[in-house]
DNA sequence: CGACTATTCAAAGACTTCTTTGAATAGTCC
DNA sequence: GGACTATTCAAAGAAGTCTTTGAATAGTCG
C-alpha cells in the first residue's frame, strides 16, 4: 500500500469525476438537474443539443454516479445522485467566479446589464412571505416548479409571463426567481413586469439556493 | 443577453475550472498546495513527474486561476489562490467517495487496511490538547509544517520517525496526522509506533480539516 | 404479441490533452 | 556584467474527447 501507482490510480480517480463536470454541456445539464430531475428529450432542449448527445453526456454523468435514473413509462427520468452534487457544482461556480479572470466577461456578455434589477435577500424575503405583502413568481419551466419550489410560489414561466399578467394582482409587490444565480429567467421577468408598471424585484440567486438556506419548500406530490 | 451563444461560452467557462481539475496528476497537485505554498521541484517530487510536465500543469492550474505565484530567490513558490479551492477540492473528494463506484476499490489499494488504526475526532483531540495528555505528531514533510500546524503539534516526517523515537516520550499517548483522509503518511506512523509498543490513534482527516474546522493552529513566522 | 418510440450505441473525423525531449528564457547573485 | 540555474516553452506523437449520423435496442402499451 502507499506505491505510485495505486496513488496515481487513486487520484485518477477524483479527476475522473471532475472530469465528469468538465464540459459546458454536462455542466449545463447539471445545473437543469438541480432543479429536479427530467427526460432526456427535455434536457436535450433545455441545452440546445441533439438527443444522441445529451444521452452520451448523461452517460459520461451517469458514468461517475453523479447522476442516476428511473423508468417512468417510456421516458428515462435523469436526476442527480445526492444534494451533495449540488453543491459540488456550486462550489465550482463560487470558485471560477472569484478566481478565473474570464468569468466576468463571459457572465456579462450572457447576462446583461443587471444594475437595474433590484435584489432581494432569501431571509427578507422569508420575512415578507410570512407577512403576505409579497407575490412570489417561479418563472422556471413547469416541471421544475413541479419537481420543488419555494413554499407559497406561483408558477407562471417565463414564455407566458406577458400574457398571464392580468392575473397577477397589482399594487403589491413581485419578487421573480429562477434557477439560480447565472439563470436570466428572472431577470426577464424583472424587466417585463417594471416595463408594464408593477413594482419587482429579483430573489437572490434562484431555487436550490433557497432550499439549501433550509427555507420553507413544496412539491407537487410524488410517485 | 440570454442567448444560445453567450451561455454556452458562460457554460464553458466554468467548465474550463473543473478541467482544471480534471488530471490526477493536477489533483494530486492540489492535494499537496492544500497544505501550503512549494516550489515547482518540491511539487514534481511529490507527485513523481519531470519538473517540464509538472510546470505545464501548474500553467494549467493558474490559467483558470486557481493557483498563483511569488518568487522568492530563484525560487518560484505555487499556492492556491484561496481556501476556496482546497474547498471545492474536499467537495469533490466527498462526491468522488459517496457516488463513484470505483474509488472503494482505488482507495482500499493505495491505503491497505485501515481496520486496526483507530481514529480520533477533532473535537476531542482539540480537548486532549488543552487537557496535556497527549503527544501530537505531524508527519508531513517540513515545509508543509513550516507553512502551518496543529497548535501544540511536533514535526517528525515519516522518514524519520523511526530514528527520532527515543526522543518521543513513552507513557502519553500519540496521535498522528498528516495532509488528509487520503493520506498514508500518518497510517504508516500509528502502525510504526504500535509495533514499538507505543499506544497511538491517527487522527481523523488532516491538517487542513483541522484548520477548516477553526480549530488552533500555528505557523512558522511569515516573510 | 407486435408496432412504436425513447434512448443508447457505434463509427468516423475534427479537435484537444498529456508526456517526453531538448532548447529557450529570465531571473539571481556573486 | 556574466555565469548559473529554476522554470517555462515548443514540437511531436500517442491517446482521449466531442459531435454528427445512422442504426440498434429495449422497453411500453394497445
Amino acid at each position: 500500500m502507499g506505491d505510485r501507482v495505486t496513488k496515481d490510480a487513486l487520484f485518477d480517480g477524483f479527476a475522473e469525476v471532475a472530469k465528469a463536470m468538465a464540459n459546458g454541456r454536462r455542466a449545463e445539464l447539471v445545473d437543469v438537474l438541480v432543479q429536479g430531475e427530467r427526460h432526456v428529450e427535455e434536457l436535450a432542449d433545455e441545452i440546445s443539443q441533439s438527443v444522441a448527445n445529451t444521452s452520451f453526456h448523461l452517460r459520461a454523468l451517469a458514468a461517475t454516479g453523479l447522476v442516476t435514473t428511473r423508468r417512468d413509462g417510456t421516458r428515462i427520468y435523469y436526476r442527480l445522485t445526492s444534494d451533495r452534487v449540488g453543491e459540488l457544482w456550486a462550489a465550482l461556480r463560487d470558485v471560477a467566479a472569484a478566481h478565473h479572470s474570464e468569468l466576468d466577461t463571459l457572465a456579462a456578455a450572457y447576462l446583461g446589464d443587471r444594475s437595474r434589477l433590484e435584489e432581494i435577500g432569501r431571509a427578507e424575503l422569508a420575512d415578507r412571505i410570512v407577512a403576505g405583502d409579497v407575490i412570489v413568481l417561479d418563472v422556471r419551466p413547469r416541471p421544475e416548479f413541479a419537481a420543488g419550489h419555494i413554499a407559497g410560489a406561483r408558477s407562471i414561466p417565463i414564455e407566458q409571463l406577458a400574457e398571464s399578467l392580468k392575473a397577477v394582482p397589482r399594487d403589491i409587490e413581485i419578487v421573480a426567481y429562477c434557477r439560480g444565480p447565472y439563470c436570466v429567467m428572472a431577470d426577464d421577468a424583472v424587466r417585463l413586469l417594471r416595463r408594464r408598471g408593477r413594482a419587482a424585484r429579483r430573489l437572490e440567486g434562484g431555487y436550490p439556493e433557497w432550499r439549501r438556506a433550509q427555507l420553507p419548500v413544496e412539491s407537487e406530490a410524488a410517485p
